[in-house]
DNA sequence: CTGTTAGCGCCTTCAC
DNA sequence: GTGAAGGCGCTAACAG
């Protein structure tokens, strides 16, 4: 295994420790060309690699920092994942990723170990149920930068996706298709704050142009309602033209419903989902979506998080809100919204 | 920040360093009772973490260990770091995830990166262009895993999905749907051994049913070619009614074809992929494929890791080949294996 | 410009 | 059972 070390190289160039050191360091300003040129082809020869983790000790830095996303298996993450990593390779930094998997418990063991490890920062998705360690952590310095789900109960560099505006936009965008009768499906369980955003949005969208709310049209599911609320949905005297689906979970369970049931779209239900999907643009039809901007949000979150590290924004936390994208496929038939736009304006 | 050292907890409970390190590393037999409780107490107060840099260079053990993937926003690299981590999570290890992006010069970069951070080992998917480093450090005691490509002029240990069964198997369902002409394509670039095997089960497959190998039926398409290649493949006098697609990147190239042309699958062509779709059974139709194992492949090439780290397989290298799994769905028709077999055996 | 000297925080014999 | 001492590999003053 490696063992050639500093001292080696120092000792077979002729040199003092301290020497090799600022040429590791890149201070060439303190040594002869001759030396450094000396240094140099040891270094080569030996196939010399300094050691990181003795480096790590003494200047209290590990170029090291910890992203703890829900799952990994989710595109969001992935999405956001690879951005981080990719403004972290650029900027000379690796990335640990964990998965906490909505845990409780597995968050706080990933966040102690990544502390222990003496990581630089951390960048993480929180449930919301360690908070206060959290917020303890920010409070004495360690720099954390929180993404996706948003807590009013404390401060922190925080980036999120505009989830208002998108919900706002494909809605409106529905209405703009002619439709007014417009259900809401939402995944049931806890109503996080990007959840809340969205519904709002549904809310205003509608509000906007005076279309009442229809609580009869808005559905919490789960893997075990589904079927019976949607079908409540679909099959009631009164039911929707259009369906808004406010998460990539919902929105499969709501294709595959529709599937199942020969619905089909956008001539028996027009359809729009937050969240695009991998494949969305082949399935049939190709689904109309709201983008989340998850690439941008992890190198936003990585550049909060890294200048935060080198203290260059010493100064108050900032929350980057990313705005969503509207992505117009064929799941609400053919795009109407221009003669719209002009007939309203006439 | 942290400062609470083992100095400091060790000063407050009025022992000597040594002994919390003892209490620290569970060697509680060195120690009363009553010290014992002294010093869990005081931890538990302090709220000291030991450092793991100081540990690791003494150790001489980082407990973290390097995976680089192609590109985690492809889903096999996904599953299959997933597989890792959580592999990794139960036994004590972390990961760091690099993304190569088939740039040799980038996975040279981060194969020495791992090193400098005293990675305790590394899984890879090689670019196959710096093998010989790869083979040097694997000779020199650092444990390295492969996964997903294998090169045959060096050992190692590796772990591969079986792809020319997969791929024997998969034509032969098509084979036994009655399909005897059946388009291979194959996306242009480096044969890697993955793809030689599929193009070999598809081959045998053939061979066993006694149907000729057309080389007009197998296309080799870049997202450049791709038109052109499967207008050929499609539109001949002399066209296949089934296609098998070699992996993902080309399936979705095809299906994209398909659609844009309105060719129906399976009326007008019945097909079968290599690599499971995240959403494949959305599609219209649902496509049958043949998934590779990848989150076991993950689990199984950290565990194959992490017994060469700790010394549990000192012998010969060892190569576990994971079968693939046939996932039938509708893209070939109603599914007839069984009659087929039937009538076969009478 | 170069070498000497202390540590960084922890682990580990080896005496007591 | 417990403590003292030395060292892991590297950095950073501070002399020279």
């Amino acid at each position: 295994m490696s063992k050639i070390k500093l001292k080696d190289v120092a000792e077979k160039a002729g040199v003092s420790k301290s020497t090799v050191s600022q040429f590791i360091n890149k201070r060439y300003e303190f040594m002869g060309k001759d030396t450094r040129e000396k240094i140099e082809k040891i270094i080569e020869e030996l196939g010399y690699q300094p050691n990181e983790v003795a480096r790590s000790l003494k200047i209290k830095k590990t170029h090291t920092i910890g992203v703890i996303v829900a799952n990994i298996l989710h595109p969001f993450s992935t999405y956001f994942s690879r951005g981080v990593e990719d403004y972290c390779q650029q900027h000379g930094y690796n990335v640990i990723l964990c998965n906490a998997d909505n845990d409780p418990f597995k968050e706080q063991s990933y966040i102690k170990m990544l502390q222990m490890k003496q990581a630089d920062g951390i960048i993480i998705a929180s449930t919301g149920k360690n908070n206060d360690l959290i917020m303890k952590e920010i409070e004495r310095g360690f720099p954390i930068v929180l993404f996706d789900r948003h807590f009013k109960d404390f401060e922190a560099d925080t980036v999120l996706s505009d989830n208002y505006q998108g919900a706002f936009e494909v809605v409106e965008h529905l209405i703009h298709q002619g439709h007014r009768k417009i259900g809401l499906v939402i995944p049931e369980g806890q109503l996080l704050s990007m959840r809340k955003l969205r519904i709002q949005g549904y809310y205003d969208a509608l509000k906007k142009h005076d279309i009442p709310v229809e609580d009869a049209f808005i559905k919490f599911v789960s893997k075990h309602t589904a079927l019976l609320q949607l079908d409540s949905l679909c099959n009631g005297k009164n039911k929707p033209t259009a369906i808004f689906t406010i998460n990539d979970l919902v929105t499969i369970e709501v294709l595959n419903y529709l599937k199942q049931n020969k619905i089909k779209i956008p001539e028996d239900l027009a359809m729009v989902a937050f969240d695009d999907l991998p494949m969305a643009s082949l399935l049939e039809p190709p689904l109309t979506v709201v983008a989340q901007p998850n690439y941008e949000m992890g190198t936003a979150a990585a550049t909060l998080l890294v200048n935060r590290i080198e203290s260059k924004n010493i100064g108050n936390y900032v929350k980057k809100v990313i705005p969503c994208k509207l992505i117009i496929r064929e799941s609400c038939g053919l795009d109407h919204s221009k003669e719209q736009e002009t007939a309203s304006n006439a």
